[in-house]
DNA sequence: ATAGTCCTTTGCAGCGCTGCAAACGCAATC
DNA sequence: GATTGCGTTTGCAGCGCTGCAAAGGACTAT
């Protein structure tokens, strides 16, 4: 059977097929009379509006895409969780895309490709691309982007203060009286912005104390996932004069670092205090439960999704905005200690 | 600028839109010499298909949906990370949603919703439905369903098999020397069944024991998640006779339970031995790592996506099957203890 | 040379909807 | 009773592509 259209409804309510789409709607003056008509005759015939067409007629699609590195962290599971819900109340579908970090995957998605008419705008989280690739992208699509990349003025950027979110995480750890503290995380590289800003805040820290960054406790990883902190927190415990505390650039770093140092037979944070980055739950179970900076995930959501929105329903050009979302220090167990 | 259309390009190239459109697509026999010409064409232009457009031509969206109640589980979230470029590969792009385990929102998506058009196919996990709800979708969408939900011959089921692999956990239990073995995460109502396979797969390894259960010992739990899991942990210590051992129906419960436990001073597995289900990456990193059983999520990803294409494209009614993925035991050190 | 064959290319119509602007109907006004 | 004005409804064309079946062309067989 044939699905039923809006040319069908129009039939049966002896209107026009152009009056049940305002119906459908909400456009213009319609009459009572004639929208419980129109309302009568759909709800009969079980119509339902044919999306694809409308897009076609509209030309946009009534999707956003979220693009991130990896699917199963659970920073952006998490953070997902806060889009996709916003974008539905404003009316919008969330694609979701992973790009495992990707330069050239990432470059596809925002360059010209044939995808783009699916939707209508990229909430974007790089890793693989760097500040110039971004610059060489479909200058059509509308794009907020997420973490740590200055915009250029074509695109909204949406993330925490970075810079100050560590010094307070390092801070934290020196006003427990640790003095020699580690850094895992950094990549000191064209595409590791978001890594050097956490590394500048760690460097604040130490000056404020009056305190020398040892530079060989900075240790670099490619991902901020469990497996590179195990491997980190494994280097670090071999120096010659290994750290009493460790600031990690993510709660999955903190987690293998601790990992590590359980297996090594270290307590936390008895012997090593550990502080991570972004809050996942994870965090608030483990053992010991992880000390963290908490950026304020629902509202990077909103903020993202509601800029690019309004980006997308813009007629003219829209500046690109620099969005701060709140972050605060949380102190656990792996550096406070059980109380 | 107006975006350029296959037209263009036959105007360019100096052939009919239709001749451009089987070259895009790679249709019937093209002479070199033509698809030559178009090709450059496309290249001078930067040509794109409309999808949009073609999606209205051909009835088809060339997208699916999967559907999870909750993206910020870590089992979804890696479950996902296959799903997806299982089905990019097959020239799919798949959308994310998420239900909360809200049983109007998932009858919602697999009723007859305007939304429909925008996927061909759906692969569902549900939570909120019943056995009869899932009876009342539109008869005419695709689907696949995964977790424990026995098809009713229009749908396809992909799973493991719930019960051997409960068995399993139990058993291992027993075989280390464990006597008093709890559970949490049973859900005995309509919408449980997953949960109430587990809790058959318990008693089975007890009968098989010729151990007697202990009712008081099955926790019910609303979700699968941490919270639920440290609630339930701390109901078992107030037990009078507490047990040594608990199977988990999850990975997040097991991580809620062991946190509890540690909370109360208790250790793992001297005290208390604990297994968990489903293998997310968290349990091999926490402390103590976490005795699991691991269901092959490549494969159940990989099936469930080829699968629902097959559904798709398929012009004549396909038969609903049950299909199973392997799934093994995984001893770690919460049963193990450190070795 | 002519008919027949097969492969390539084409034209047409239409997927179902919306933008636009004109047409309509009705009531108020002169 | 004719005119103006305003809110409601309508018709048309077209979004850009593909399905279908027929036209065209090159080539072979008779």
């Amino acid at each position: 059977m044939r699905e039923t259209t809006l040319r069908d409804v129009a039939d049966l309510a002896g209107v026009s097929p152009r009056t049940v789409s305002n119906v459908v709607n909400g456009y213009a003056r319609v009459t009572d009379a004639t929208r419980e008509k129109v309302e009568r005759a759909i709800a009969q015939l079980g119509y339902r509006p044919n999306v694809l067409a409308r897009n076609l007629a509209t030309g946009r699609s009534g999707q956003i895409v979220v693009v991130v590195p990896y699917l199963d962290t659970p920073y952006f599971a998490e953070l997902l969780q806060g889009i996709i819900p916003a974008a539905r109340k404003l009316g919008y579908n969330v694609l979701v895309d992973q790009t495992d970090g990707d330069r050239e995957h990432e470059g596809e998605l925002i360059g010209r490709g044939s995808r783009r008419f699916l939707f209508d705008g990229m909430i974007f989280s790089p890793l693989g691309l760097s500040q110039e690739d971004l610059a060489v992208r479909d200058p059509d699509l509308p794009l907020v982007v997420l973490g740590e990349r200055v915009s250029d003025g074509t695109f909204d950027h949406v993330g925490i203060d970075d810079v100050a979110a560590s010094t307070d995480a390092v801070t934290h750890l020196f006003s427990l009286g640790r003095r020699r503290i580690a850094a895992i995380g950094d990549q000191p590289y064209p595409t590791g912005e978001a890594a050097q800003l956490r590394t500048q805040g760690f460097r604040a820290a130490h000056a404020a104390h009056g305190r020398p960054v040892d530079e060989s406790l900075i240790i670099s990883t490619a991902r901020f996932n469990r497996a590179d902190g195990a491997t980190a927190m494994a280097a670090l415990l071999d120096h010659a004069d290994p750290p009493d505390a460790v600031f990690c650039y993510s709660d999955l770093v903190a987690s293998g670092a601790i990992h590590t140092l359980h297996q090594r037979g270290l307590r936390v944070p008895e012997d090593v205090a550990i502080i991570g980055y972004d809050d996942i739950e994870d965090g608030r179970y483990s053992s010991p439960t992880i000390s963290t900076i908490q950026p304020d995930k629902k509202a990077i959501a909103q903020l993202a999704v509601e800029r690019l929105i309004k980006r997308i329903t813009s007629t003219e050009p829209v500046p690109g905005v620099e969005l701060r979302a709140e972050h605060r220090l949380i102190a656990r167990e792996s550096t406070l200690g059980i109380s």
